[in-house]
DNA sequence: TCTGGGGTCCTAGGACCC
DNA sequence: TCTGGGGTCCTAGGACCC
């Protein structure tokens, strides 16, 4: 049996466990820029607060009512995800345990004797909550896919489940998918619920009675044909073992405001790229290819949201790197060859591909003596910027005005991992 | 006025090779 | 002059996830 536990409202969650006058009382967390809501406690669903709909459309049930506001605190929820991944690695060993995201991971389970399953699937909710103080839901099935629909219905009705759903038997089985509907089966978005609809399928229940090549044909190819195999109960999405080497690094902003020059659009592509080089020397990685992209603001005339146009190019390196001002160099010619003058931005990224493992990492005899000093200079400035502040240390390119930067209104402390952040107990 | 930021996997189609 | 069929690699783009 595969497990799945997902921490509950987590980015609320996480500033919860720091507030508790906000217990029981509705909380939500916006997006960067503080733009979109992506976290909101039971209260606040309660009370009509759509997800991922934009802040501003939902300010007047949140001021009415009084929901606690809290702009990302990217800091607080890594290190919150990682003491709930430790507990689970602690119960089941490292190689059971497969971080899918920041706050969901899927456990093997195939030790574990089929008469205490349900058992264990309690302990791991109480064990995670005592030790770290987030509430999980699991799901247990056979497959991953049929643990997720355990996992959505034991959130739906919390009393009677207690956060706890296994799924053992063809009766709760079928049962559970005549009650999820098709938009809500891991794997089926937006385009492909609308195309299911057509074929008059409209249920979880609905798409497991259909047949595998008529999957291969309407649904993705093997997509498809993996996603009914796995609502059959035969296992065809296996567990992955250690988290890879990312294949791409990105890191993209919108923009606090609107910018107009090539001055800003110039610091934010520096700023972007020493991020991303951060991400890569994490994973002691360097890439051979990086990528610009600027997006247009657009005026909409219509209702409905308007995404903007993106422009990009690339360019290949001669060789790959880690370091930053090797990076930034090459990006920034990139981002002269976007930038058109009269033109508003909104959002900019940089993106680093075609990656393959640091060999200098360590030291290598073949290469000149200024790259190591250059990669040991590198890994300085990562921990002083780690341990002290973000961007203590930055390279001049990236600006000193930064009127760009986006907007965090209402950011919570990093209580967990800055000293001067640390809870004040009386 | 104001709508996030990351990722992955797969397929189709073109270029090229023998 | 005749002008097939199969393979690989690459890229762009679409779909999905949280």
């Amino acid at each position: 049996m595969i497990a799945i536990v997902d921490c509950n409202s987590f980015y609320c969650s996480c500033e919860r466990l720091f507030r508790p006058d906000l217990e029981n009382k509705p909380v939500i967390v916006l997006s960067n820029n503080d733009g979109c809501i992506i976290s909101r406690s039971d209260e606040a669903k309660a009370l009509g607060v759509g997800m991922a709909g934009p802040y501003f459309k939902a300010k007047p049930i949140i001021e009415a009512n009084h929901v606690a506001v809290f702009s990302s605190n990217y800091n607080l929820y890594g290190d919150l995800s990682w003491r709930v991944m430790e507990t689970l690695r602690t119960m089941f060993g490292q190689h059971n345990v497969e971080v899918y995201s920041v706050d969901e991971a899927f456990i093997n389970l195939d030790i574990i004797p089929p008469e205490q399953i349900e058992d264990i699937a309690m302990q791991i909710r109480t064990t995670v909550e005592q030790w770290t103080g987030i509430k999980v839901s699991v799901g247990v099935a056979t497959t991953k896919v049929l643990a997720k629909v355990a996992n959505k219905l034991s959130k739906k009705n919390k009393a009677i489940t207690q956060c706890v759903m296994v799924l053992n038997t063809k009766e709760k089985i079928d049962a559970a998918l005549q009650q999820t509907s098709i938009d809500a089966v891991w794997g089926v978005g937006f385009s492909y619920a609308e195309k299911l609809k057509k074929f008059n399928i409209h249920t979880a229940y609905d798409l497991s009675k259909q047949n595998i090549i008529w999957a291969k044909k309407h649904l993705g190819g093997v997509v498809g044909v993996r996603l009914i195999q796995e609502l059959k109960g035969f296992p065809s999405i296996q567990m992955k073992d250690e988290l890879l080497n990312k294949k791409m690094i990105m890191t993209t902003r919108m923009f606090g405001a609107a910018v107009t020059d090539i001055k800003s659009i110039k610091e934010a592509i520096a700023t972007y790229t020493s991020r991303a080089a951060e991400k890569l020397r994490r994973q002691n990685c360097a890439a051979k290819t990086i990528s610009v992209f600027l997006v247009a603001k657009q005026e909409s005339h219509n209702a409905s949201f308007n995404r903007g146009t993106t422009i990009n190019t690339y360019t290949t390196l001669p060789l790959a790197t880690s370091l930053t001002h090797q990076l930034i160099k090459p990006a920034i010619v990139l981002a002269e060859r976007l930038f058109e003058q009269g033109t508003v931005y909104k959002k900019a990224g940089v993106m680093l591909s075609d990656i393959v493992p640091d060999a200098s990492i360590q030291g290598n005899l073949f290469l000149s003596d200024t790259k190591n000093k250059s990669r040991f200079l590198m890994g300085v400035m990562d921990n002083i910027n780690f341990s002290q502040r973000n961007d203590i240390l930055k390279f001049a390119a990236s600006g000193t005005t930064r009127n760009w930067k986006m907007q965090q209104n209402f950011h919570s402390p990093k209580y967990t991992s800055r000293w001067d952040d640390l809870c004040l107990v009386k």
